[in-house]
DNA sequence: TTGTATGCGTTATCAA
DNA sequence: TTGATAACGCATACAA
């Protein structure tokens, strides 16, 4: 009956090796023995535990408790830096709780019929790829979702609103109840538009990201707002996927177009405003001498390309921060902290005076 | 003791709606019931779990099964695109498998001993982050792990190898008996090397990764042969943390040194190529007519810079994709395959003739 | 073909 | 202060 050497010591084990019950095990080392041990056979458990390198089983643990301390974070596939960060934040604050933090890069996903013939055209052929979605047996797994807004709609369709669920950069009011954490994107857009304002720049073209997405949505609302509150200003729109050629080829396409041509680009991200910058050589237009451009993140593509590039810089650590006490605040029956997260322009090469000013 | 509806259904609610064992619903829903249980109860059981909604608890099969169909894929926590393409490789081949992936971004540990000052000045404070490592209790949440080299080293130097290990992109000999799945960049650099020399080149900087993990000294030693066994070469090194901002002082100093300047730079990735380009057109150097760059991994940064990068394509997903099939081949006893995944030389832009061919 | 019984390793309740 | 003992929900060996 002895311990097979060859298999994970168990409490028991501990118990046995230190010659106490398994019961004053657990407490020793739940932390929980204040009063209920003695301090002698304490120490005796924590040397037997040490000595025979024992862990306690999570399987076992998260039976038992019913939760498993663990919360998942949805981020886009095609994922950036920035959400490295996001998941930096997030994982810091569950870290003090004693969470963890589970990430799941949702796949292809972005939006609800979405089907975007560009993205599945390109790349390798795709192969039958059912990566299984993360809520099938998720509530026994996990304690919480935090989700990023760009995998939310397609995460609510699917399943995961069972859960506790906090939604980043969503529609505060279309979030059927969920908690939502959000930037301060609308005021880094009017931070955008009061730049470009104050530069002269009268007419702009918006290259907007090609996703049903309420963050972007609200880009675009935030942005015709500050224009048109300026008489004699004009707006252009063009969309694109958020990829690089998809981008130029739209700015390309934008800006070839009849009529005066548009003395600002301001694009829903970074990624587009690299885009934007190839069709802008194409065409033979410098910036910012002929237009200026503003991209949205800071990436550290944004400093890549040449000039480096105006744009609004996203705390994306306090961000996952906020988003898990936003989460913890939901598990504990609390209400979460509101207020949007601050952000700021920070401007580079890539803006100047409007040409005809 | 009717099941209170706020609580999970548990299979014995399944087997009483269905009205049969609760047994009978772990064959049917097991699929293990081929011959055990008749179709019409089988059939019963399932439409019982539908109209219950019931799913498993994962902490109970855990525990039964003592093992978890979950693997760790620990990743560089500055993460790009490219890791992106790895968890979508691993997670699809894990899939068919019926296993799942979990992503671990290893906090800042690159490499044994590497403080990088500039990484701990840059950005916001420290603040106490004590990002739990997964291994505390991985053994019994976890089956196997899959790390890149660039975490490897802080991965073994904690624990993790008490569980089968994949390393990726990892010096096959010295990994302690782990399995290892490589790219072939030694192929990848020889043809950047080729290249080049095909070109005229016979003076280039080594622009390397300041990071002490094998895959960035395979790329060092490769160049260096290669050059070397061409007369009358010669080959210059500057070495850089993967910034683009380190990567451009780098280069501005190399490149300011006195002796005649390189008509080459190849750099050890993508990123540090773009630092490079800065730096070349601080110095009024152009690219390719007075100088020629070359990267690595062909991230969507490499045609995001002008000119666009010629640089070695590295297939990510079918990186993750063998890293996981190794995985699974070392779980099931088998050795896992061999043979370094293919790279290829995108030419593009940045490279041309050499100035004084 | 079906149902009964046992144990996975924990934590927590209760008597000693 | 301590030590039995009972769940947690599932999978499976075994008995009916």
């Amino acid at each position: 009956m002895a311990r097979s050497s060859s298999t994970r010591p168990t409490s028991r084990d501990v118990a046995q090796a230190a010659g106490v019950s398994q019961a004053a095990v657990s407490l020793v080392l739940g932390d929980k023995w204040r009063g209920r041990v003695s301090e002698t056979t304490a120490e005796r458990v924590r040397e037997a535990a040490r000595a025979l390198g024992y862990r306690p089983n999570l399987a076992a643990r998260n039976l038992r408790l019913g939760s498993t301390r663990t919360v998942l974070l949805v981020v886009p596939a095609l994922t950036t830096e920035f959400f490295a960060g996001v998941y930096t934040g997030a994982a810091r604050v569950a870290a003090t709780h004693g969470f963890g933090v589970v990430l799941y890069p949702s796949p292809e996903g972005v939006g609800p019929a979405h089907p975007s013939p560009t993205t599945a055209l390109k790349g390798r052929p795709l192969r039958a790829a059912p990566i299984p979605d993360p809520f099938a047996s998720a509530e026994a797994a996990l304690d919480g979702v935090i989700a990023s807004s760009m995998a939310a709609d397609a995460l609510t369709a699917i399943r995961g609103d069972q859960l506790p669920l906090v939604m980043l950069d969503s529609d505060p009011h279309g979030s059927l109840g969920a908690a939502t954490v959000n930037l301060d994107i609308a005021d880094g857009v009017r931070q955008v538009a009061e730049h470009l304002l104050a530069l002269g720049h009268r007419h702009v073209l918006h290259l907007a990201a090609d996703i049903p997405s309420w963050t972007f949505r609200a880009r675009a609302r935030e942005l015709a707002d500050r224009l048109a509150a300026v008489p004699g200003t004009r707006l252009r729109t063009a969309t694109a996927p958020i990829t690089i050629d998809d981008a130029r080829a739209a700015t390309e396409t934008a800006l070839t177009a009849p009529g005066p041509r548009p003395t600002a680009v301001v694009c829903d991200d970074d990624k587009l405003a690299a885009g934007a910058y190839k069709a802008l050589r194409r065409l033979g237009l410098r910036v910012p001498d002929d237009i200026s451009v503003t991209g949205l993140d800071d990436l550290a593509l944004a400093t890549a390309i040449d000039p480096e590039l105006t744009t609004v810089r996203l705390d994306a650590e306090l961000f996952g921060e906020r988003g898990m006490e936003a989460l913890l605040a939901v598990l504990d029956g609390r209400a979460p902290a509101g207020g949007d997260i601050p952000v700021q322009l920070v401007v580079r090469g890539s803006t100047g005076p409007a040409r005809d000013a």
